[in-house]
DNA sequence: TAAATATTTTAGACAAACCTAAAAACTAAA
DNA sequence: TTTAGTTTTTAGGTTTGTCTAAAATATTTA
């Protein structure tokens, strides 16, 4: 079990290609990549051989990259940092539910196993991050919550709020308003075919959200 | 009031020149610098030359380096920040005393002013670390506290134990095993001329320690 | 299926923060 | 006070992670 040392920019790369692969099971491309980091294409091509060259990926030229198990690995451990920081930030120095990203995207780095593990404990072993998503464990296994959207439900059908994905300061706005957060209960009452929109009750209102709304709202049939 | 996002080594520099400096007081040396941060006087010299650009410390060729007014107030934020994180690391996460200081000297370098402030707050605003160092609050002012190496004390003298000076393990065990913390009342009971090693009483118990002991734990006289 | 377009890689540069070797400037000692 | 030794700086190099411009490859479309 090797455990090599990341730069932050390599556990940056890496932890972007894991999310891009759907849990390893999709080949990345280098202007997906490109994009998400924000870093010309020509760079995601250096670092991709320097990944390769670590055995954290598999390349191959001009087609994509794909995951490799190690690399999963080490992916699913940053993101755990990641979630557990975002617990603290939100829970103990209470932070706002969009403010704490940024700030996690910086802790996440400073990777000391213990450190990691004595924060879990002092908070308790929490088992989703604020923003709805699953906190791998020290063993990097995961709780896999069947997750679907808001627009997925039928008429009549509840569900309760479990992920946001849009994580922008409007976006969280517009969701204090509607009063969703992460637990709400909701309903789907009516999809209006002519544009995907559907009319949703939340705290016993009824609203009416479009089609890029619902999709940012995932939620646990019940 | 220029809010120059500097470097993680930048900060390193500037931290190391302020405590070289004795709060600004003296001129601080290359090689002292260099020595601290264990990198090559070379390289010190061209991290002297961009401090000075951003007139963050003054330098004369061949003279030494002494810290601006702005320097010290950058400073004073990364200390408060390394020890606001010890106390976390000490109280919150049950990190021992002489663990805390490595963690705490990455956690430095996350810099967002809310995310200190909060931690703060979430800390009740403590005055020390676990060290005993006082924590510069908001405005960077810090609590000066009169501070004593214990072969300070006259004979029959009494005093509160405020600060251990050396951080490694062996010293901490040691301590351990002469039941020495922050807190731990002595009483210098005969002083040794031939080496100047000091007899106190700790804990209705006394014992010998060599000077190079005595000159590393400070106290306050009671 | 050939041309146009898009993607990816290569080549060459640059800044940051280091390094070594050697020159320059200071300090101490004979 | 000249020499020997120490400290500091300069000069030139390396690695990491980025960039731009151009070449190579893949894909789409006419």
């Amino acid at each position: 079990m090797s455990n090599i040392k990341l730069s932050k920019s390599e556990e940056n790369y890496l932890k972007s290609i894991f999310n891009l692969s759907e849990f390893g099971n999709k080949q990345v491309t280098t202007n997906s990549i490109s994009k998400i980091l924000n870093i010309e294409p020509a760079s995601v091509t250096d670092m991709i051989k320097k990944l390769s060259k670590k055995n954290l990926i598999y390349h191959e030229k001009y087609k994509g990259s794909t995951i490799s198990k190690s690399g999963i690995k080490i992916a699913l451990q940053i993101i755990r940092r990641h979630r557990l920081w975002e617990v603290f930030l939100h829970d103990k120095l209470k932070f706002k539910w969009d403010e704490i990203h940024e700030l996690a995207e910086e802790l996440e780095h400073v990777s000391s196993e213990e450190l990691i593990d004595n924060l879990d404990k002092y908070l308790k072993y929490p088992k989703i991050d604020p923003h709805g998503d699953p906190i791998p464990n020290k063993m990097g296994e995961i709780d896999f919550i069947d997750k679907i959207s808001i627009s997925d439900l039928g008429i009549g059908e509840k569900g309760i709020v479990s992920r946001i994905i849009n994580e922008d300061e409007e976006f969280f706005n517009l969701l204090k308003k509607l009063k969703i957060e992460i637990g709400t209960e909701i309903m789907l009452t009516d999809k209006i075919d002519y544009d995907q929109s559907v009319e949703i009750l939340v705290d016993k209102k009824s609203v009416i959200i479009s089609k890029d709304i619902s999709k940012n709202i995932k939620i646990t049939k019940i």
